[in-house]
DNA sequence: TTTAATTTTGACCAATTAGTTAAATCATTT
DNA sequence: AAATGATTTAACTAATTGGTCAAAATTAAA
């Protein structure tokens, strides 16, 4: 009978839970520890019992949510596959994820950059040497064939992220002059669409280059 | 002698001017009033008597640094020029007007997410009907021919937007990867070689498309 | 069943916050 | 220079906020 344990645990991932969805809904000063006790169904007491400091229980549902998105996006990189490959999954995956994940973006944006420090223990815990590494083979393999220089890979690697992710980022942005995005469903339609378009823009663009 | 106007006026943008870093910098609910009057070199009590609330001094600034975005995005593409002429165009000034605004992009998602009425009523002072016309007259005209559908051309405006804002936005983030970012003189270069990078990516990928 | 430990609560506190007020200062007009 | 109106200030208030505490309730161990 772990019945207590499992109480335990139950209070510790409501708590969790709620404070994540306030957490990215408001962002850090945004968000008031009485809403998160109200939404996980506690006293606030309870809170500060579970977790001492909003700063605590921020980071810890911070670093959750930082290392989410970032072992989604460095996973499929890091997978034994072409390229060409490699991009398909990454955007089919990772635009999945961010319909699933739709203010992740926002807030993960905001909150390093009101604080970068925050993210420096992510560092050693994705072993992001690896990934680099890993990067530069794949252009020394394949990419240098498409005209990319070393030099750019940063370019490329960032207009393929910000492919999936600004879309979603901008979203209530572009809405002001594409009314459809307000639409979740039209906006999901459109974020299924850019798998292929940017996937095909992708490939295109590098196909072609003049080397 | 209009010494007390110009005063007035002194007073008033040495406020705004402040509001507007505060804001930028912290957010609506991560700015404080106090820190905006000492910013301005004024009591917090004339805040309160040029700017009644801080909900209103917010909107002022808000609405100033929206338009200031959309009227540097929208103005190139009114212009009477080829598509590809356009583009170049806009990736030069964008990219220059986002290395002197670098907070902006953020500033604005977050904001726009938070409270996405807030935008409404620049719809009207910005004549997006004129725009959306445009864009498909840029299409029937010239992006036909390169084998894009008119169903696609929120994807490719989102895609060249991206290709700009993207990067500034997802800065501290990409620093987490890419630790040379943090240096601003690198980044800044980085941003001065995207502006030949986006516009020869985007220029492959269209004149490549199978039709 | 009794005891001990853990979990949960209501009531409270000190600090911070946006906003007010009445008086003082300054500039302008007469 | 006196009166008038606009600007600036110091001191204050009411509400909100993160956080505490001692007691109550619940669970686990003896």
């Amino acid at each position: 009978m772990v019945k207590k344990r499992e109480l335990i645990g139950q209070t510790q991932s409501k708590i969790f839970e709620a404070a994540t969805e306030v957490f990215e809904e408001k962002g850090y000063t945004g968000a008031r520890m009485q809403e998160i006790a109200d939404r996980a169904g506690i006293n606030k007491a309870l809170l500060h019992y579970y977790f001492r400091t909003k700063d605590q229980l921020f980071m810890a549902v911070f670093h959750v949510l930082l290392k989410k998105m970032f072992e989604k996006i460095l996973s499929i990189f890091m997978e034994e596959a072409t390229f060409k490959e490699k991009m398909r999954r990454f955007l089919d995956e990772h635009i999945e994820f961010l319909i699933r994940n739709p203010k992740l973006p926002i807030f993960l944006l905001n909150e390093i950059s009101r604080n970068p420090a925050m993210a420096e223990g992510l560092k050693e815990t994705l072993q992001y040497a690896q990934l680099r590494d890993l990067i530069y083979e794949t252009h020394s393999k394949e990419l240098k064939g498409y005209g990319i220089k070393k030099n750019d890979m940063p370019q490329l690697m960032i207009t393929i992220v910000g492919m999936s992710v600004f879309p979603v980022a901008a979203r209530d942005m572009m809405a002001i002059m594409m009314p459809q995005m307000n639409d979740t469903r039209k906006f999901n339609a459109f974020m299924q669409e850019r798998k292929e378009f940017a996937a095909g823009f992708v490939m295109t663009a590098l196909k072609n280059r003049k080397k």
